[in-house]
DNA sequence: TGCCCGATTAACT
DNA sequence: GTTAATCGGGCAA
């Protein structure tokens, strides 16, 4: 699987977070192949770059390639790809990960043994790969990250975004459809029965 | 300064 | 289904 480079972020947030669902994300040689993210763009009310440049989001503002982790909640820590040219504010919420590398690693750091809860949550992507605020601004194509294009074809689901309270209306979820390690299932397309 | 809310999760009923 | 844990941002005073 080839690297992902900078250039890679320097596009649309729309573009690139349905482009990650397969890509392989290890951090310290720990993670797997991304299936569930969010995309955020810096003119949608939901985003934290929504409001402006404060000292938390300000990587949003800066160039494309780079890392945003924030505290959710007081409690998790989550991880998102800074995207578009720069001073666009616009980011991918990293959402769930198919656990492959460092499984002994990401369970003890979780605390479980079932695979499929690992990384099914950016806040629990976060725990298992052990991102903390200490990893915000790092560049993402080199170490300790390492990221993957994925080499073959996916299916890629598409839904609202998860527990937000502002624009919850736009399909701006992405999945790997038929994944047994994403946070929530994808609604199935089509309209209603009957 | 004080207050409310949030891109969450786990442990409850 | 509900709720506690816990802290930074945004806004009112």
């Amino acid at each position: 699987m080839p690297l992902i480079r900078r250039a890679f972020f320097a596009r649309s947030v729309h573009a690139v977070a349905p482009d990650l669902i397969g890509a392989m994300f290890l951090f310290k040689g720990v993670g797997g192949r991304i299936v569930e993210v969010e995309a955020y763009h810096h003119t949608d009310p939901a985003a934290h770059s929504f409001a402006g440049r404060t000292e938390r989001n300000a990587v949003m503002f800066g160039p494309p390639g780079f890392a945003y982790v924030y505290r959710s909640y007081g409690i998790h820590w989550c991880v998102n790809f800074v995207c578009e040219p720069e001073g666009s504010a616009s980011a991918v919420l990293i959402r769930a990960v198919e656990p492959l590398e460092g499984l002994d690693r990401m369970r003890r750091r979780r605390g479980l043994r079932d695979e499929r809860l690992l990384c099914a949550g950016p806040g629990r992507v976060c725990e298992a790969l052990r991102i903390t605020r200490a990893h915000n601004a790092l560049p993402l194509d080199a170490a300790p990250f390492e990221l993957r294009r994925r080499t073959g074809k996916v299916e890629v689901a598409v839904g609202p975004r998860i527990g937000i309270t502002k624009a919850v209306d736009h399909p701006w979820r992405y999945g790997l459809k038929g994944s047994r390690f994403l946070s929530k299932p994808f609604r199935p397309a089509g309209g209603t029965p009957g």
